[in-house]
RNA sequence: GGCGCAUUCGUCUAGUGGUUAGGACAUAGCCCUCUCAAGGCUAAAACAGGGGUUCAAGUCCCCUAUGCGCUACCA
């Protein structure tokens, strides 16, 4: 059966090229109907970071990446590997060099394995390998040492992870061979590059996941996003859903190069989702959790129209913080120059004109076609804004004609 | 420097020896239209360079260049 895991360390933000590996990880395992579990990797007790594990936790429960069983902390099986570094010592693998304890690498031969992309052969020569730390002089073990003991004894069968990791792989192997393992298969990501170029990294000025949350992305579009950087489906789709994807998803699919980030995908991705989400009328409750509490917008939830007034927005949205724009301050005017002037005119033009909700725009367009005042500067007087929601929908939103003008009137007071 | 991995439109990519090199985002134009979007249509836009192999190369091999990674008692 098919296990992997995700095994970051609480060092730092986890942003979009971390939470591409889980998502990887998740994908395969529920593809393959098998186990994802994960692991905090906090054997770097100068680099770690406190609120990094909790982001971490909050960042998969967001996105719905959800882990099975408990989360292991390597910080808590000290005990473990200090029993495997036992085993190494009595096969006389190990010595000891500045209270660390140091592995034995052969130097002659080479190391080889089959990668998981691209189903590569990747070959190194022993004589370029080095003996490395198993275990710190503060006797916590070293990511080499921990991460083989961890995913042997964890059964995991594929370990999917970046390709910095490459390098390290034949210190890897050589492990298992040491303690007579049988290997995983290894799968080297391509890693995801900024947009100057350099590994994603908090330097490079990569945004935490739980940014992108409240700069008002969607976790589908987050998600679809994350997914086609390095992914793309067999079958020709670009918009999937998380359930879709792990339907679709498979290792053999995984491009070889390193992607560079670049979020106008994203953005035309997620308005994609808020308007599906729209469709599928689960948009209010998103920007209810969002706004309840902001007044500019919490209107909307009482309105009558409310319904309108999100299915009209949402074409209009890239992200949920769009929202507010949208709906804050509707119809209310701020005049300039000769704004109010014709703020009057159009106001006694629409009483002494006979209309309905229905010929609303044939009346406006009346009023365009007689005084010449075209039709941006009137969707300006009527709605307050440069650009927005359809003024028919305006009218209905604001309770009707004769609100309307009452409305109008008291903007140009 | 050494050792690895990579290189198709600006970006994400399809392509597994024979294609007018396809799609998506972004860009531009047109249509629709009450503003702005959304939507529809169209356009421009790429095989890093050089050698091989082959009747034929984006696809296979080699070299160079470039990018990225590792070269830690970081992961």
């Amino acid at each position: 059966m098919v296990k992997v895991r995700f095994a970051p360390s609480p060092t730092g933000i986890i942003h979009i090229g971390g939470i591409r590996t889980a998502l990887y990880n998740f994908l395969f395992a529920r593809h393959s109907s098998g186990e994802f579990v994960l692991r905090i990797e906090d054997t770097d007790r100068k680099r770690i970071v406190s609120e990094a594990e909790d982001s971490i936790f909050e960042s998969l429960s967001w996105l719905g990446l959800n882990y099975d069983g408990k989360v292991e902390r390597q910080s808590q099986r000290l005990e473990i590997y200090k029993k495997h570094l036992q085993i190494l010592k009595e096969k006389d693998l190990v010595y000891e060099k500045d209270k660390a304890f140091y592995f034995k690498m052969p130097k002659e031969g080479e190391t080889s394995w089959v990668d998981g992309i691209n189903n590569k052969k990747i070959v190194f020569k022993n004589e370029n390998q080095e003996d490395f730390v198993l275990i710190k002089s503060d006797s916590y073990p070293t990511y080499n040492f921990a991460n083989v003991v961890d995913d042997h004894l964890m059964k995991i069968t594929h370990v999917i992870r970046g390709m910095e990791f490459i390098s390290s792989t034949p210190k890897h192997i050589q492990l298992y061979n040491a303690f007579n393992w049988d290997l995983p298969v290894f799968v080297h990501l391509p890693v995801i590059l900024g947009a100057e170029k350099g590994k994603l990294s908090k330097r490079e000025g990569a945004k935490s996941i739980l940014n992108y949350r409240e700069d008002g992305y969607l976790k589908e579009g987050l998600l679809n996003f994350v997914a086609l950087l390095g992914w793309t489906p067999k079958k020709d789709k670009e918009i999937l859903s998380i359930s879709e994807m792990l339907k679709l998803f498979n290792l053999e699919d995984i491009n070889n190069a390193n992607p560079k980030l670049d979020e106008k995908k994203l953005n035309w991705l997620n308005g994609v989702w808020i308007r599906k989400l729209a469709e599928e009328k689960k948009l209010e409750e998103l920007l209810f959790y969002k706004y309840q509490k902001d007044e500019k917008v919490s209107w909307v939830f009482k309105n009558p129209h409310k319904d309108l007034i999100i299915q009209s927005a949402a074409s209009r949205m890239r992200t949920l913080n769009d929202f507010e724009n949208l709906v804050s301050n509707l119809g209310k005017a701020k005049f300039q120059g000769d704004d109010k002037k014709i703020t009057s005119d159009l106001i006694s033009f629409l009483e002494s004109e006979k209309w309905e909700e229905e010929n609303f725009i044939e009346v406006l367009r009346k009023f365009n076609k007689e005084r010449g005042v075209d039709f941006k500067k009137i969707y300006f007087l009527l709605s307050g804004k440069k650009e927005g929601l359809p003024l028919p929908n305006l009218l209905k939103i604001l309770g009707g004609k004769a609100a309307f003008l009452k409305n109008l009137k008291d903007n140009i007071k």
